[in-house]
DNA sequence: AGCACGCCGACT
DNA sequence: GTCGGCGTGCTC
């Protein structure tokens, strides 16, 4: 017998079959160690088979296998259709399917040693109390863990196992991430509406369904009704969510009404924790999936559901090769298991709602909140006039009114600023001067808890500035507004206030999200500051306040997406406020009151959103009727990488130039950020009509071509950030 | 990815 | 004269 061989190194120069020699009971999927060049390897079977082309001389042994297959066939073909598809090695796609900390090898599987009695009346010695003691413990108790007996006994367990009278037993136990919280809760009622839905989702013959359902109208009821009748079937889920870590209350609502059928993947986990919930799906014990993105990848066979939540999130397209979208993941293994795919959002990205508009998803929609509570007023607020007004503050007259209100009634109010830090910047009153990061080309945010200027590329930190030194004036300035200003402001205005600042700089570590949200909705503060991380789905029953106080930040952003992104930030943003029995507020503040983005968002328009956006893709040649291809070009020595740039961009003009007509656009340049940790930028920037087609798989091909030693030469299609 | 083989500069 | 730099090619 032989073995096709993937080994796992992910070099394009080993990304070939490799024929090795084995005996039965090796199988497709198997994970094996093989000899290779000098040393050994490890490597995937790809396939079994009775003949090889390869010479006699030239084959060797398997040394090793494990002995369940890792990888199921369906995961071999998925593998190599994202290979194919975003030409990359082999052995990167085949990962996605294991934990990390399986090819790492640092963890493995626990077991625990449990002891019984033995048959019969057990023969001890008149003076062995211990031994005795220890008998009679185990007749009451049946069996016990050996690590407590040794402890509670001493020696005479040891004793005991020599002379058979008791025997011990390997377990395999799985490390539990949650601990409690296993009583499966009956499922909840579902409302008219929510019943229609799972019904049309049922029904449908598309594979697809778009669940379009306004914030707070119970879209998760839905997911978990399908959950559970493909349960009730012997099959399996998986569901997705953008950043696990962001919603621990939707966490709790699955384990709760799953139980430890659930099993989580994402990375707060600890390592052990991680792989056993992989094997608790791989093993059939656990049979829902529940993630991040990484989750499509799940190890269930007989899938019989895949949600994904949040449709629109930008977390589901991976931002490191191997770039796959999730979305297209999860429609290869719905179609290869036969099953339906749902998306939810309240705000689908236009691509899918077109798609959905288009008649190939099926459109399911939930407008009305579940206890038909109005969606908080949204007031549009003028910042301009502010200005002119005198008031230099980031809190507008009308936001700092109903922020005393608010309070005063004993309320909570959360303010988004979708920027961290104190300033955006410091620049020199005199000359101009704006402090940059030595490694990236950005301009340095002011932290005032540390009295330092950090680059938010690579973190690097520098000393505050005391003088310009461009030009020696002592005269620096704050630009702009962040997180830890506004804190610092509203305590100024709000002495008795308690505020509570929530951004990657108070996240940090394992349980940091977990922690600040904790805090809030225990009432242990009166008003939480953040970024985007506030905007996700966690209830607060006190919060009737919300301020958004500058929504021209994503507004004006230089990206097409920027209108969509900014229509979805103010929805849910907003969604935060008013959950409870107490009417929710917003205030929206903005230099830009007239734009058809926030004016659409303030009245919860999603269709004239949807509408107005879609012509204007129409017109302007944009996603989704066209296709955004960049070839990013990166090194640190910025003469070599500016010559990669040059090849690339010639080899690409041959392709443009032979057929013109499928590029709407086709140029090079340095990127946006011309240099982020210390790496030069360049950049050959594409449009091409439609989907791509065979165009953007020739711009991988002849991109997988060019090779330079120090130079990262790249493909990305749609890419989430143009900087 | 490693590792060996192989051809040109600065040292004992 | 040799030690060693890393370019090129190979691994079933």
């Amino acid at each position: 017998m032989y073995a096709e061989v993937i080994v796992d190194i992910a070099h394009s120069d080993v990304d070939k079959i490799f024929d090795y020699e084995c005996g039965e009971g090796i199988e497709a999927g198997m994970r094996v160690a093989v000899p290779f060049g000098k040393g050994a390897t490890t490597g995937f079977v790809m396939r079994v088979k009775g003949e090889s082309e390869v010479p006699r001389e030239r084959l060797r042994k398997i040394l090793r296998a494990e002995d369940t297959p890792a990888l199921t066939a369906e995961s071999l073909l998925l593998a190599k259709k994202i290979a194919a598809r975003y030409r990359v090695p082999l052995a990167l796609t085949l990962r996605l399917f294991l934990p990390a900390e399986m090819r790492s090898g640092k963890v493995g599987e626990r077991y625990r040693t449990v002891c019984r009695l033995a048959e019969g009346e057990p023969t001890l010695s008149a003076r062995a109390k211990q031994q005795r003691a220890l008998v009679e413990f185990l007749k009451d108790n049946k069996e016990a863990d050996s690590a407590l007996l040794r402890e509670k006994f001493g020696g005479a367990l040891k004793a005991l196992l020599e002379s058979g009278a008791v025997v011990a037993e390997k377990r395999r136990v799985f490390r539990d991430p949650y601990r409690g919280g296993e009583s499966a809760q009956p499922p909840r009622v579902l409302t008219p509406a929510q019943r229609a839905a799972a019904e049309t989702v049922r029904r449908s013959e598309k594979t697809v369904s778009l669940l379009h359902g306004v914030t707070g109208s119970g879209k998760t009821e839905v997911y978990l009704s399908l959950i559970a009748d493909v349960l009730r079937e012997g099959k399996t889920a998986i569901f997705l969510v953008p950043e696990i870590s962001l919603t621990p209350q939707m966490l709790m609502q699955l384990r709760a009404r799953f139980g430890s059928q659930a099993a989580i993947l994402h990375s707060g986990l600890s390592a052990g924790e991680r792989f056993d919930e992989w094997m608790r799906l791989r093993d059939g014990i656990a049979r829902i999936a529940i993630g991040a993105r990484s989750a499509v990848f799940a190890p269930v066979e007989n899938v019989g559901i895949i949600v994904i939540d949040e449709e629109h999130d930008g977390s589901y397209s991976s931002e490191s090769a191997p770039r796959y979208n999730t979305f297209d993941v999860a429609l290869f293994r719905a179609q290869y298991n036969g099953c339906k795919l749902v998306l939810g959002s309240a705000t689908p990205s236009v691509e899918t709602y077109r798609r959905a508009k288009e008649g190939e998803f099926e459109l399911i929609r939930l407008p009305d909140r579940i206890n038909a509570r109005p969606m908080p007023a949204i007031e549009l607020v003028d910042m301009r006039r502010e200005v002119r007004r005198g008031n230099a503050t980031a809190f507008s007259a009308a936001l700092r009114e109903k922020l005393s209100a608010c309070l005063s009634e004993g309320n909570q109010a959360i303010l988004f600023l979708n920027r961290r830090g104190y300033s955006q910047t410091v620049i020199c009153r005199d000359c101009g001067y704006c402090a940059k990061c030595e490694n990236c080309d950005v301009a340095l945010t002011y932290h005032s808890e540390e009295d330092c200027l950090k680059c938010h590329y690579c973190g690097a930190r520098y000393r505050m500035l005391s003088v310009c030194p461009s030009c020696g004036g002592k005269h620096i300035g704050y630009v702009g507004t962040g997180t830890q200003r506004v804190v610092l402001e509203l305590k100024k205005l709000y002495p008795s206030a308690r505020v509570l600042r929530m951004d990657m700089d108070t996240t940090g570590g394992k349980e940091g999200h977990f922690r600040i949200l904790r805090k809030f909705s225990d009432h242990e503060a009166d008003i939480l500051v953040g970024t985007q991380m506030v905007a996700k789905g966690h209830d607060f029953p006190s919060v009737t306040l919300v301020g958004i106080l500058d929504a021209d930040m994503s507004l004006h952003f230089p990206d097409f997406r920027s209108g969509e992104r900014t229509f979805q930030l103010v929805t849910q943003v907003a969604g935060r406020s008013g959950r409870a029995s107490a009417p929710g507020e917003v205030i929206l503040q903005t230099y830009d009151p007239e734009n058809y983005i926030l004016r659409f968002a303030a009245r919860y328009d999603y269709e004239g959103f949807y509408a107005h956006e879609i012509g204007m893709r129409a017109a302007t040649n944009f996603p989704p009727f066209a296709k955004i291809v960049r070839v990013m070009v990166t090194g640190e020595e910025e003469k070599e990488t500016v010559e990669a740039l040059r090849e690339v961009y010639e080899t690409l003009r041959s392709l443009y130039a032979g057929s013109p007509e499928k590029f709407l656009f086709f140029n090079r340049m340095h990127a946006p950020i011309k240099r982020i940790q210390n790496k030069f930028r360049y950049q050959v920037l594409m449009r091409l009509a439609g989907g791509g087609g065979e165009t953007l798989q020739k711009i991988y091909a002849l991109c997988a071509e060019i090779k330079y030693k120090n130079v990262l030469i790249y493909v990305e299609e749609n890419p989430g950030n143009l900087s």
